[in-house]
RNA sequence: GCGUCCGUAGCUCAGCCGGAUAGAGCACCAGACUUCUAAUCUGGGGGUCACAGGUUCGAAUCCUGUCGGACGUGCCA
């Protein structure tokens, strides 16, 4: 990695001069600016004070120790005390070469499990569950790149009082044809209509929570309808998730943790954690925390969901070494993690629980909601979506054959409506728009694989004209536009490895669409194959390794690459 | 009331572990396809980084307050 690299030699070099305690500090990063060079370190200003020097002096000093090392062209002290590097061309030429991979398992660091997706049963999956699916596939991507043992965890919900309800509903008003059509829609249906009747008809509350009752204590009949509900849902989600190409190591729903519930609130009362409040039993926070109390078991008995979750950290705790647990959900549910993770650590389980929560998806109108009908089915959008990137393909590349326009529209379509959700930072709350979602040009996944079609189109025909890239590095950077190309490409380890570290994809889609922007320029100014052989083997090589780097990228965010478009 | 998040170009958004003239896409204007895929590229206009203080050599970034928006807030998940 070159940053990491980068910034090693650069601590040795402030440790040598200034002492090992200054040596983590190098304050290293990317120039804004070419003509301060490529990285820049403002550890002199930084340091000044502790040190007691003034910052020009200490810049000096460690310009003139760094000046040393063979990886520089020039190192130059600027402006209050920035210390600007610019890297050789060699040394940029060796680190495209070099590539990105993924890293070997790394031993012992125990396991991530993240949690992500999480649809209802028996409710259809809308764009609602578009962030969670995308954000948490990508960050599994990510942290498998990086060589952690990742286990992607469905936490459906598929346990609570929605099923008593859904028990009446489907005994009362389910349409059979329509069910066997379309199960989900169809229990949705239902259950929005036993919202709707209830309203009128408190007595069909009794009668679902009645079933509710006979379904936890295992009653036959509607614990055969349960797993009918869970398993035409899952039937329903395994078709978008397979298109989405997302994949989960386990889906255990809350209903799998059901049975450890009780033990929980036993050692919450054990430990003093919790205790009987108004007949339900409580945890309450310290003031300073300004968290709500916790309401663990319902003065009826029943568990919540905060139960479940204690449960579900207390399971994983038991059936696995771990590194870390992270959830990706909206943000309405950050004070709910709050909590939950407070109390798991005044329980005395010390393992590391991240949440990771991202801004709501809604309308410019307001919000999404099954009553309004306003809701947007997956299905419907990856089918528009696809059906888009067809026409596209059509018009673009007509000769290519049914078979491969199907497979790039797939490709294009799926990847456009992922990348409009990574590309953003996830706290963002973002307005759900077709056109936006569903464009094509400009910082989009299709530009990346455009330009990753394009540079595979270029290798063909460089096969096909008798060049062949030999196995060394033959990269010379001769211009601007290809040292900015280079140096882009150098920073995706790095880039990588920050949005690991902070749970945020779309730092990856930047440093992609930097890429591929500078990767364009190149292409539209600088011809490949019409120059003379040494240069044409460079640019070929440094076109290749864009390629790879573009497709490694999109990979990590859950992206297909295609060899043409 | 309390708590969390957000407020950056006409629109959609990056940047937020403080760093040099605040970036991109879309839209708009002007250009580039007999040349390796024009889903591309080149150039242009466009900004009180909500507002006011503070910390600092330096603030879109950190702190405090105000305004505006979203969300959460004792028995849903």
């Amino acid at each position: 990695m070159i940053d990491t690299a980068l910034e090693k030699r650069v601590e040795e070099a402030i440790s040598r001069l200034f002492g090992r305690d200054y040596a983590q500090d190098s304050f290293l990063q990317k120039t804004a600016n070419s003509r301060f060079g490529d990285y820049q370190s403002n550890f002199a200003l930084n340091a000044a004070g502790r040190l007691g020097k003034k910052p020009r002096d200490i810049a000096a000093a460690l310009a003139d120790e760094l000046k040393r090392d063979p990886v520089f062209e020039r190192i130059e002290v600027a402006g209050p005390g920035f210390i600007n590097m610019t890297l050789t061309r060699e040394f940029l030429s060796g680190a495209v070469y070099q590539g990105i991979s993924p890293r070997e398992e790394q031993p012992d660091e125990g396991v991530v499990i993240i949690d992500y997706s999480s649809p209802n049963i028996a409710k259809p999956m809308h764009v609602g569950h578009l962030r969670s699916t995308v954000i948490g596939d990508s960050i599994k991507r990510i942290y498998r790149f990086l060589g952690y043992k990742v286990i992607a965890d469905n936490h459906l919900g598929d346990w609570g009082t929605q099923f008593g309800k859904l028990i009446v509903a489907y005994r009362r008003w389910l349409d059979e044809k329509e069910y066997g059509l379309s199960p989900v829609d169809e229990l949705e249906r239902i259950y929005v209509k036993f919202a709707r009747e209830a309203e009128k008809d408190p007595a069909l509350e009794e009668e679902a929570r009645r079933e509710l009752v006979r379904l936890q204590e295992h009653d036959p009949e509607n614990i055969a309808l349960w797993e009918e509900f869970v398993r035409v849902s899952l039937q329903e989600y395994d078709k978008v998730y397979q298109r989405l190409g997302i994949e989960f190591d386990i889906m255990y729903g809350e209903s799998h943790y059901h049975d450890l519930m009780p033990d929980i609130v036993r050692e919450l009362q054990e430990k003093e954690v919790a205790r009987i409040s108004e007949g339900a039993v409580v945890v309450f926070f310290d003031e300073k925390e300004s968290l709500h109390p916790c309401i663990i078991r319902k003065k009826d008995g029943a568990f919540l969901y905060a139960t479940s979750e204690l449960a579900c950290i207390a399971f994983r705790k038991e059936h696995y070494h771990l590194h870390s647990l992270l959830y990706v959900t909206d943000a309405r549910q950050e004070t709910h993690f709050k909590q939950i993770f407070n109390i798991a650590g005044r329980l005395g389980w010390n393992i590391d629980l991240v949440h990771i929560p991202f801004g709501l998806m809604g309308l410019k109108e307001g919000h999404f909601s099954t009553r309004k009908g306003n809701v947007i089915k997956l299905k419907e959008l990856i089918d528009e979506a696809v059906a888009r990137a067809r026409a596209v393909v059509e018009e673009k590349n007509p000769e290519l054959s049914e078979e491969e326009k199907d497979i790039i529209a797939e490709a294009v379509g799926i990847g456009a409506v992922k990348y409009a959700d990574l590309s953003q930072n996830r706290l963002s709350n973002v307005t759900f728009d077709w056109d936006k979602m569903l464009s094509f040009e400009g910082n989009t996944a299709p530009y990346l694989q455009y330009t990753h079609a394009r540079i595979r189109s270029l290798y063909r025909k460089a096969t096909e004209t008798g060049l062949e890239l030999p196995p060394e590095n033959v990269i010379l950077i001769e211009n601007e536009t290809e040292r900015a190309l280079a140096l882009a490409l150098t920073q995706l380890p790095a880039t990588v490895r920050r949005a690991a570290d902070s749970y945020r994809p779309n730092l990856i889609a930047d440093q992609l669409f930097d890429i591929a922007q500078k990767y364009n320029t190149f292409y539209n100014s600088l011809p490949v194959l019409k120059e003379d052989r040494s240069t044409a083997l460079s640019r070929l090589q440094l076109s290749v390794r864009t390629g790879e780097a573009l497709k490694a990228g999109l990979g990590l965010l859950g992206i297909t690459a295609v060899e043409r478009m």
